[in-house]
DNA sequence: ATGCATCGGTTCAATATTTGAACCATCGGT
DNA sequence: ACCGATGGTTCAAATATTGAACCGATGCAT
């Protein structure tokens, strides 16, 4: 590994849960010398990526990514564009959507719509971390990922969230199958105790799966009629997701019904 | 420098005007060995930093600067603490108001609300680069920076923006005593030609200099009535974010009048 | 108060990584 | 068919990285 990886490695000790941390503490975390992490932290403050804060000297994520963030933004409007279509989605379904992207081996929220149309909803946050294993978000990317990275997944150790949590690799194997076929995925209370997600994954235009747009409601709220809605929108909401975003689904992902979605010539 | 540095500062080169970059011109720009470049793009694209696209294989900006700068906002909530006294300031003033960071020798755009008083403003976007030379906020910024900084600044080239801009050294040297003492800077037409701007710097925790925060108006539009109350509520909303944000005023930083800002106990 | 454990930070010789000139294969324009 | 550009690759030489040990300071328990 260089050593500009091992630096970048660092920052993704930070989370929603742990947003200081020591010079002693990321040692630990992330196996490196004492010595190693202080200098590669010197450099990453240098350049405003980290900063040190108080007497603890502790360092925390630096307001560099605000800027840069705000470049790729306008660069790519991934978000923007995105949130466009989870807002309708909201709209339609009366329920929370949201997108997220794959990075390393976890989902971490992008974006996300709520509906105002109940008095509950699924409660969702920028920057979310969902694993992949127990979520509708999760199982649609792992249905369309490289078997070997399947396999990598499924081969470390399962958390399970809730009891409803499937935590059996076999198990999760085959359930891909399926949702290959559908090009959805759903997850009954597999993360949050009352939460019904359903997923499809998002493709970039080298047919990469690179995350998920689910719906999320209430287990409680749960009708046939609600589920056929969701599925049905969702599917149409993140095929356009998509196309918008310069991707293409691979050959193998299922077309839609042709009258929901007619063919259009792709230009660009 | 060391290598990590070296990986970061070609994330300097993107830009709102450049997006992408091939592997020649980046090493071009850095004046690094291609071979060098092209191992340190690969280390930032295996972590999301950035990514390569289409034929060219031209390097843009990655997703991962979304998810570490909701971390970021979410540990420091920098931009939605700022923005909220940006609203108010663009209500009182019915003009343009932004807030932006020193980032290296510039100073990029944090933040900004527009009036909706006028049918004329001053645009503004996120992560705009702002010199320190030719801007209201730059001059507050360097006015109360170490004398190091400001003249490392001033001995490079300063480009003129318009032919209203200052770039004698020595007479932007002259204006910065000026700028300490009313603790806020002005511009009339050094970066855009019609745009009147007022400037009060913005500071850590450590009494450092980290930003400004600035009025922007059409210099058609200024009179003597508008120019004291966007000093007025400018002084104020700046003073709010610099304690909003944890920082502190330098000691030689002049005092608002006591009757406007009441002295309150200092917690945390 | 005393001692012990931890913290952030620093040092320097041993070591592993980075470097860069030269080299491909490929593409697009002349 | 050529030229000059591109992205990508190689390998010995040069250099930056590494990590155990050390430092002073701080905090906690005895």
């Amino acid at each position: 590994m260089g050593t500009a990886s091992k630096a970048l490695s660092l920052l993704n000790y930070f989370s929603r849960a742990q947003s200081q941390i020591g010079l002693s503490d990321l040692a630990r975390l992330s196996g490196m010398n004492k010595a190693t992490v202080y200098r590669l932290m010197g450099e990453l403050a240098d350049h405003g990526f980290v900063e040190q804060v108080g007497a603890g000297r502790e360092y925390r994520l630096g307001p560099a990514f605000l800027r840069l963030a705000a470049l790729r933004e306008k660069a790519v409007p991934m978000r923007e564009l995105a949130l466009a279509e989870l807002t309708k989605l909201s709209e339609l379904t009366g329920e929370t959507s949201h997108m997220s992207l794959l990075n390393g081996e976890v989902l971490s929220n992008l974006t996300y719509s709520y509906a105002h149309k109940h008095g509950t909803m699924v409660m969702m946050e920028d920057a979310e971390v969902l694993e992949l294993h127990s979520t509708g978000s999760g199982l649609a990317v792992l249905a369309f990922s490289p078997a070997s990275f399947i396999d990598a997944i499924l081969s470390k150790p399962l958390v399970a969230r809730t009891p409803e949590t499937v935590t059996d690799p076999a198990a999760i194997q085959a359930l891909l199958p399926k949702i290959r076929k559908r090009g959805m995925a759903w997850s009954i209370g597999g993360y949050e105790r009352d939460v019904y997600s359903h997923a499809v994954p998002i493709f970039d235009a080298g047919s990469q799966c690179i995350g998920a747009m689910a719906v999320a409601a209430p287990v409680s709220r749960m009708t046939d009629e609600l589920r056929a809605m969701i599925q049905a929108e969702l599917a149409l909401a993140a095929r356009r997701t998509t196309r918008v975003l310069g991707g293409f689904p691979p050959d193998s992902f299922p077309k839609i019904n042709p009258t929901d979605s007619p063919v259009e010539s792709e230009l660009t």
